[in-house]
DNA sequence: TTTTTATTGTTAATTAATTCACAAATAAAA
DNA sequence: TTTTATTTGTGAATTAATTAACAATAAAAA
């Protein structure tokens, strides 16, 4: 269970939870490793053996318990306390990011969301808007540790060495623009062209 | 170059290729292996490899000519005519993501949008916006082959019932619906919440 | 009761992705 | 001219991810 899992188990563990949580678990308790696994487009022996790695059973007739494996999931991934995060900027991609995070249950705690300018609303996600000049003292002073980065990307480098220099320890970066970060922070990155593209190249054969 | 690429790479070059044409490559018209992998935090093998894959040389010394790169990534991986692309539902998500998109530069084409009502605003991303219930006629109309689907979860099985009967050949999904598609429908899903997940447990080891 | 059927848990096998390592090439330095 | 230093291109090695396979189990059917 503390064993380090591989990243892309981790991952699926997050996705299995979202799809449970989504499942009428009220009125159907348990759940077979390939009902999941056809809900989430993957093979069964992926899910056996993802829960497996976390030391999670299930019953070999009834599948596994849905209820206990949400619970185990959290116990697995989620941190111990609960871990704050900033959203800095907020326009149309932020927003629903942030919303759309709202609905999750994890114990990941929007605490903050910062932006150019206070108006015309000072809150989203139900979380003060802060203007960017007062990210940096609030993120020490909330212990923020993470940040959804979604800034036009002129502004982006010039934000993320204010960001480092907070002390965060992970980075989600939605602009496009190369970020010099120390090894000690974790970057990720994501890019919605190029899932596309790929689409693209694949539908074409 | 017409070989079939492993997936990894087709999302690689389109990387490579967002990251470049960010490049100032009027000045500086080539690149090292390392330099870009630098600047996309992966191994510069990797980027060789990928160049190898596609069949594209470059200089032992002065390193990749990056126009001819942009050049010869375009010619991989982008269809050989326009195919068209529609959002269905253009809330803050398909408005992220519509505006992003037509700042890149590729052979994908936004031909439309769709959303419940067409007030206020019948535009994005350049394009007519249409009401949901003209969405059949108008992706048979325009021949369009991708769709970007960024509904309330709700909604999503009913209106990827109707887009499929459409005839589209891939579907870019964002709601975190399980949706039943074809076989010949490439699908692809993405969640912004795992990845903040996966962030959150390896930034607490 | 016995047989059939289905599913888990897990190891083994396979496939895909990544990285290493180095020969070949050649510009720049000595 | 000769040496040194780099960097590409690529096969080989390694590592990670995925899938197959099946013994063990026990419910349900016969
Ligand atoms: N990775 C992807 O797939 C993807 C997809 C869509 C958008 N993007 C990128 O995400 C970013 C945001 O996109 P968007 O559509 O939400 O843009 P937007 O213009 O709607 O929002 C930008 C936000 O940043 C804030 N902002 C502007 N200047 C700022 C500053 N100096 N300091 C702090 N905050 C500032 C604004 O107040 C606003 O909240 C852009 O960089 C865009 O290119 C990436
Ligand atoms: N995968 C992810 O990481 C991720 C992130 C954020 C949001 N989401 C999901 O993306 C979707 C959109 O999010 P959002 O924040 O943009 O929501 P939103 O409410 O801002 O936008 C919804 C859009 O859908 C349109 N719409 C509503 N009902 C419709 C119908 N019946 N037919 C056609 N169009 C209709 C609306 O007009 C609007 O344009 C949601 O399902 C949300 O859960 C996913």
């Amino acid at each position: 269970m503390l064993a380090n899992l591989p990243p892309n188990t981790v991952e699926r563990l997050s996705l299995y939870r979202r799809r449970l949580l989504n499942f009428p678990f009220e009125e159907k308790p348990f759940i077979h490793s390939h009902q999941l696994a056809h809900l989430l487009k993957i093979n069964p022996a992926h899910i056996r053996r993802d829960l497996m790695l976390m030391g999670f059973s299930g019953d070999v007739h009834k599948g596994y318990d849905i209820k206990k494996l949400i619970k185990k999931i959290g116990q697995t991934i989620d941190c111990k306390q609960i871990q704050k995060v900033a959203f800095v900027g907020v326009g149309d991609l932020g927003r629903a990011v942030a919303a759309y995070f709202n609905n999750a249950d994890s114990r990941l705690k929007i605490a903050a969301t910062f932006r150019l300018t206070e108006e015309p609303k000072t809150q989203y996600a139900d979380v003060h808007c802060y203007n960017i000049s007062k990210m940096k003292s609030i993120i020490r002073k909330e212990g923020i540790e993470l940040i959804v980065l979604a800034v036009p990307p002129s502004f982006a480098k010039e934000i993320s060495k204010t960001i480092i220099s907070s002390g965060v320890k992970g980075i989600l970066n939605f602009t496009s623009v190369h970020l010099e970060v120390p090894k000690h922070i974790y970057i990720e990155e994501y890019d919605m062209i190029s899932k596309l593209e790929k689409l693209s190249y694949f539908t074409n054969k």
